[in-house]
DNA sequence: CAATAAAGTAAACGTTCGTTTACATTATTG
DNA sequence: CAATAATGTAAACGAACGTTTACTTTATTG
C-alpha cells in the first residue's frame, strides 16, 4: 500500500500529522501556521499543500481521527465517572491532548461544523448507546459538556493553579473527584 | 466627564465597542478583522487604534466587563440550578454573548491569560462565596466548567440539532432541566 | 542504463492583517 | 474671530498568511 509508514512520503506525511497535532494543540487552528507546522515536521511548506490539499484538510486529518471517548467507554457505566475523570487528569503533559485541540479550534468559524459532525459521530453517538434509561441523547451532550468545560477550565484556562505555585495532588484528586461525581450523577439519572 | 456617550467621541467610542461584541462573538477572536468591526460601526479602521490602542484593548474593553454571572447569583442557592439552565437558554438569539465570546476565542493563546484573569475575578470568586461545604473553589469552578461546556455543545456546535430541523420547545425544556440538575447536584453536595 | 514517475525544494503569488502616518475636518476655547 | 485641541479620513506600511509554480533531486521501472 501506498500509505505504508516507511516509504519516504510516508515518513513525511507521518511526520507533518504528528507536528500538526502538536501545533494545533498549542496554538489553535487560527493561531498555527503551516510554517510552523512545516518547521516542526522538518519538512518543506509547499509537502503540506501536496499531501494534505489544503489547512483544513490538514486539521480533518490529524485531529479527527482522534476525537473519540477511547477506552473510556470499555468497562461498567457504573464506573463511567472515576474512569472518564482519571483519564481527563492523565492527560497532563501529554504532547497531543485531542479535546485541547477541539477547544482551540472551536473558535474559528470554519473548524465548527467539521467539528460538531466528528463529536456527533465518535463521541455523542456512542455514548447515548451505553446509557440506560430517558434522554439517552442529552445525557450523552451533557456528559461531553462537562468533559469539554473541564478541559476549559482546567488545561486551556488552568483555573485551578494559585498564582506561582504547581499544580499540587492534593487539587488534582480533589477536582478529579468532583468530577467523577458530577459526570456519574448524569449517567445514573436516567 | 469625556467618557460621556452622548459626545461625538463616545458616541463612536461605543459603535465601535458595540459592533465588536457582535463580531467576536460571530467569529470569534482571530477570525474578526478590525475592519470589519470599523464597518459593522460605520467608521474610519484608523479609530480603533486611537480609542482602544490595540485590537487586544478593544478585546478586553468590549468582552471584559461582561464576564460575569449577572443576576444568576441574586437569589437562593436552593434553586441556582434552575435559574442558572434558564438563563443559559433564554440568550438565544440574542446579538451579544459574552460566554460564546468567551469560547470563541479562549483558543487563541494571547487571550487565554486575560480571559481566565477575567473568568477567576467574575465568577469563580464571587460563585465560591455563596457556596457552602468544602472546596468551595472547586466546585464553583465545575459550575464554571458545567456551563462553559454546555454552551460549547448547544450553542457553538449545535449537537443538539437534528439534521434540517429546528430547534424544538420539547428539546430544550429536556436539556435545561438536566443541566438544572447537574448544576444543583454540584452545589448542594457540599 | 535510460526513461519515467515520485518526492522535495526555493521562490514567488496575491491577499489580509494590525498598525502608523500625514492630512482634513470639526469642535472648543481664550 | 482666531487659535488650539479633538476627531475623522485616506493611504500606506511591513509582516504573515495559504497556496501555487517552476525546478531539482531521488526513486522506480522497462
Amino acid at each position: 500500500m501506498d500509505s505504508a509508514i516507511d516509504s519516504r512520503s510516508g515518513r513525511t506525511r507521518t511526520a507533518i500529522l504528528t507536528a500538526a497535532r502538536a501545533q494545533f494543540t498549542e496554538t489553535g487552528f487560527d493561531g498555527t501556521g503551516l510554517r510552523a507546522i512545516a518547521g516542526r515536521a522538518g519538512v518543506n511548506v509547499a509537502l503540506i499543500s501536496r499531501y494534505f490539499g489544503s489547512k483544513d484538510g490538514l486539521f480533518l486529518a490529524a485531529i479527527g481521527p482522534h476525537l473519540g471517548l477511547g477506552l473510556i467507554l470499555d468497562g461498567p457505566m457504573a464506573t463511567f465517572g472515576e474512569r472518564a475523570a482519571s483519564v481527563m487528569e492523565m492527560k497532563v503533559a501529554r504532547r497531543f491532548d485531542p479535546m485541547l485541540a477541539l477547544l482551540r479550534a472551536a473558535g474559528s468559524p470554519g473548524c465548527t461544523p467539521v467539528l460538531a459532525a466528528a463529536v456527533r459521530k465518535q463521541v455523542i453517538a456512542p455514548l447515548a448507546a451505553r446509557l440506560d434509561g430517558s434522554g439517552a441523547h442529552q445525557r450523552a451532550m451533557l456528559i461531553f459538556a462537562t468533559l469539554a468545560g473541564y478541559d476549559l477550565a482546567v488545561s486551556l484556562l488552568r483555573l485551578d493553579e494559585a498564582e506561582g505555585d504547581k499544580d499540587d495532588k492534593g487539587r488534582r484528586a480533589g477536582r478529579q473527584a468532583r468530577l467523577a461525581d458530577s459526570l456519574q450523577h448524569i449517567v445514573d439519572d436516567g
